[in-house]
DNA sequence: TGAAATGTTGGGGCG
DNA sequence: ACGCCCCAACATTTC
């Protein structure tokens, strides 16, 4: 009989599992953990509070239909093993590979200690399509566009078999903790109170998005990803995050749809070039770990940011007076979500006719999405900035009224996040500072702000300030 | 995965 | 019929 810890973190799933198939095809008991590696009064509730809790919840729901119990544990990883390893003669520990800085270096600490205590210890991929270190230029060394990056992917791309456990050991028993005595979900005031309308968080829930998608979204991807009123995009990056999907599955999904819709090929590479940027991500924080706090460009650590917290306030409430920008801010509010396209669009209002540092738009996104993963949230902040590898360039500013015109026509999704527009022409729906006195139905100040910058005059400083910085 | 400024062209009005 | 101007419409350059 012996005896495996199998360790849960962002892969929370049963299926196409590798550490866990592993690990359940190897031993006869086993005991399934979860880690709260901070101490509860520390942990910041955030959105992704909310969603690991209905996580972990529907994770522990399914393993009861195995018989086994999922364990949840607080405390300082190291200590918590010891005390399981004291307890329970444990032969092996699994557990699927983690890409931030802070848990490769806790998650390579553990290893050793745990090889030094004889136990078995074996990691895996369980996150991502390629591993940030097998992805190599001819130089040998990592890259820094994206085309070239993503075509080496698929080159090397190699499919692994789904895992699927039909075997499961016996639950090997231990304490754990309440999941309710964590606390995750928000309360005073309950603002995730609208996410369970439009999130399923857990496996099924993922499942139920990818199936979806195929087949209703991909055939049209390419355009309609654009149009935020549109549901076009798959909504899978939460279920990513937490690891409720595994990308192979996406990716074989893809690759299935590919040969049966030949027609639709080039929306089918559109979608999984995303998935790609989600690779490059990775592999920029992988080689450049200091990602979330340094330009990757240093000639930006000279750039003027503007101290402006009454700006920074107005944006994360969105009450910019732009209506393309304050829809965006709003429906993160609601959703735990946003748009892409609109993403980009109040970043980039934020960096360039704000001129606050981009670091302050990546923490509201780290509170506020679901779906926020550290490296593509910061590797997108430094993208929109000009300062991240393969980035916009620096005149490349968006403007939000032309930006709203042209992906959000009828106004529809403006009018969906802010209601004080509702009945606003459809002509003056992203300017109506345009407007001629009386056709708005609504005053300017009173029911909606004025515009918080003028975009035109903050346009023309933004390219001095790029201007003063470049060649730096 | 921009937008503004500037340049070019060509049709129509008009003397 | 011709030259001239105006100005959309489109193309190119620049930031």
């Amino acid at each position: 009989m012996s005896k495996a810890i199998f360790w849960f973190r962002q892969d929370l799933r049963l299926f196409d599992n590798p550490a866990l198939y592993k690990a359940c095809q190897n031993h006869s008991e086993i005991i399934l953990l979860y880690i709260q590696d901070k101490p509860l009064n520390k942990v910041k509730k955030t959105a992704q509070s909310w969603w690991l809790h209905h996580s972990l919840k529907k994770l522990s729901e399914s393993l009861q239909a195995h018989q086994l119990s999922l364990t949840l544990k607080t405390g300082q990883v190291e200590e918590i093993f010891q005390e399981l390893l004291s307890t329970n003669q444990i032969d092996a520990v699994y557990w699927n590979r983690c890409y931030e800085p802070m848990q490769i270096d806790r998650d390579q600490k553990l290893k050793s200690w745990l090889k030094q205590k004889k136990v078995h210890t074996e990691s895996f991929n369980g996150f991502l399509l390629n591993e940030p270190w097998e992805v190599l230029n001819q130089q040998g060394g990592h890259y820094k566009v994206f085309t070239p990056f993503w075509k080496q992917c698929l080159k090397q791309m190699n499919i692994k078999p789904e895992a699927h456990i039909t075997q499961w050991p016996k639950a090997l028993n231990c304490d754990g903790e309440n999941l309710e005595d964590w606390q995750l979900l928000p309360e005073n005031p309950n603002w995730a109170q609208d996410f369970s309308s439009y999130w399923s968080p857990g496996e099924e829930g993922a499942q139920q998005k990818l199936q979806a998608f195929i087949n209703n979204k991909l055939y049209h991807y390419k355009e309609a990803r654009n149009n935020p009123a549109v549901q076009a995009t798959s909504c899978l990056s939460p279920h990513l995050h937490f690891g409720e999907i595994s990308p192979w599955k996406i990716y074989r999904v893809c690759c299935q749809y590919q040969l049966q819709h030949p027609e639709h090929d080039l929306n089918t590479q559109h979608f999984m070039s995303e998935m790609g940027w989600r690779e490059f991500s990775y592999s920029l924080l992988y080689y450049f770990p200091k990602l979330t706090t340094d330009n990757f460009r240093p000639e930006f650590d000279q750039f003027p940011w503007h101290q402006y917290p009454e700006g920074l306030e107005r944006w994360k409430h969105g009450q910019t007076g732009y209506p393309i920008v304050d829809a965006g801010m709003r429906e993160l509010w609601h959703t735990g979500t946003m748009h892409n396209r609109v993403r980009m669009i109040v970043a980039s209002f934020l960096i360039k006719d704000l001129f606050i540092d981009w670091r302050e738009g990546a923490k509201w996104f780290d509170l506020t999405l679901l779906d926020a993963d550290m490296a593509s949230n910061y590797a997108s902040w430094q993208w929109v900035a000009g300062s991240g590898a393969d980035a916009a360039p620096y005149f490349r500013i968006f403007n939000p009224c032309l930006q709203g015109e042209k992906f959000d026509p009828q106004g529809a999704y403006v009018r969906t996040w802010v209601k004080e527009l509702e009945l606003v022409p459809n002509k003056w729906i992203h300017h109506p500072w345009d407007a001629p006195s009386g056709s708005l139905g609504i005053t300017l100040g009173l029911d909606y702000p004025h515009p918080i910058v003028d975009h035109n005059q903050a346009r023309h400083k933004a390219l001095a300030y790029y201007q003063k910085i470049k060649g730096q």
